[in-house]
DNA sequence: CAGTGTGAAGGACTTCACAGCT
DNA sequence: AGCTGTGAAGTCCTTCACACTG
């Protein structure tokens, strides 16, 4: 049929790379599960920082990331042993520990395609939490969009993406277009040079495997919430419907990867 | 700062519930992250049909939704058999059996917290993919926006939560304040009797086991994907940093779960 | 002796590969 | 012959539990 087969989609997910395949280096590999929450690990040291305390123990820490400790000692163990035995974490130090690993140390340039309804929501997101992730491009396709001023940032037309993202060092993608519109945009992305996408839209974009594609999803996110509260995913329902299947793990999420906005 | 970075968790995760422990019946479990991609492949099958697709075959279907095929077979095995030796899956039959195991059957009212510079635009995001998700219930503290209504909907004071959700029959939640705001709100949520929340802003939820949380967190999304660009997930990267970790799955996301909003 | 770091055990998917319908 | 459905094997990640250190 017409549908082009997809392959990108979310949560990062490639089988190859047998994991300590370096050349000149033996580097144990981060899983990409602890990645996602050293993100989340890192949000909740700023807080506390702000809070004035000056070291953590594991037990704290987890309990505030919503995880349990052995999983945030075994995650932390991967970035190296920045931890005191007998007192904990400290803050500062751990802090800049993430940040060097996740590599805030060297900002990245944004660029945001689709500065509809919710792409205009993400252009006026700010600093996206503070830190270093600037949105230095904006693209479009309607006329009316494509000139004006978002935060300071002119809106071009999205055939300008192969000139003005390499102009402004653009090393990550945001798609926040209809869906019709967004694998010709992830093209032109790729094409300029983007390795990294975060798709808003409800389709499966198809990538070549260098490029990293993360999703996120609402319709996805809101019939998997439904499948819950219709009871299949668990007991919890006022009548169980006696025909349906149950999902193994029950409720209250708590860890996983998901993109923020507001 | 309007548009808080989010923190949600995400995906769920909740170790509990060994696994079909129900009482009067053998319901084999479909696990969580089948139940995500069920949604995508409803998805893919809907524009299979509107392309008058009558049937598709696990290849063709796991292409266009970004799996491979043992993956999907295995995934529509766990609601049931219906696909057609030697054929494949009949469209039209597929789409109904998915759209009734989701619970899309009976569809969800949804309450949106938050109607700042995210919430306005979920809120217009009419239909959620079109699929029975209908935002019937608004909520904010702030004067300006309490009371004016946006797509038909009143939006009412966060205070009146406890009131409006069971009037209007709320299953589902989804909270787009900043962070400070955001444990508050969840709080009245689940005490208004919502047991399933999607969290958009840049916090953990505490909540009670009952209720789950799904987050979709922009911050954590970005950073994860300065990680890869950054040179520590893979090896592409010009240059790359001989200090740095790698991570073991590499670029090209395939599956995942996240939200679409297009 | 409190609290980290970690081998070992355990789960939850994923992928393989093939038996079995149509 | 073609393609689904699925046991078995394999992989990635989580949880346990404990030795070890500050």
């Amino acid at each position: 049929m017409t549908l082009p087969p997809q392959a990108g989609s979310s949560t990062a997910d490639t089988p190859g790379t047998p994991t300590g395949s370096a050349p000149g280096r033996v580097v144990r590999a981060i899983p990409e599960a602890t990645v996602a929450r050293l993100a989340v690990y890192l949000r909740v040291l700023g807080q506390l920082a702000e809070g004035g305390a000056e070291t953590v123990s594991s037990e704290e820490l987890a309990s505030v990331a919503g995880v349990n400790s052995a999983k945030l000692r075994k995650d932390l163990s991967h970035i190296g042993s920045y931890g005191i035995r007998g007192v904990g974490y400290d803050v500062a130090s751990l802090q800049h520990e993430l940040e060097r690993v996740l590599g805030l140390d060297h900002p990245q340039a944004v660029a945001l395609v689709g500065v509809g309804n919710l792409g205009h929501a993400l252009a006026g997101y700010g600093g996206f939490g503070g830190r270093g992730f600037p949105v230095t491009a904006l693209f479009d396709v309607d006329p009316d969009l494509v000139g004006i001023k978002i935060n300071g940032i002119v809106v071009h037309h999205v055939r300008d993406i192969p000139r003005e993202c390499p102009a402004a060092g653009v090393t990550i993608g945001m798609i926040a277009t209809p869906a019709q519109a967004a694998q010709g945009v992830c093209d032109k992305l790729v094409a300029a040079g983007v390795r990294s996408i975060l798709n808003f839209a409800p389709t499966v974009l198809q990538v070549p495997d260098e490029v990293e594609v993360r999703k996120v999803d609402l319709a996805v996110e809101l019939q998997v919430l439904a499948f819950h509260v219709a009871g299949r995913g668990n007991a919890a329902a006022a009548g169980v419907d006696p025909d349906a299947p149950a999902v193994s793990r029950v409720v209250n999420g708590r860890n996983g990867s998901a993109v923020p906005l507001s």
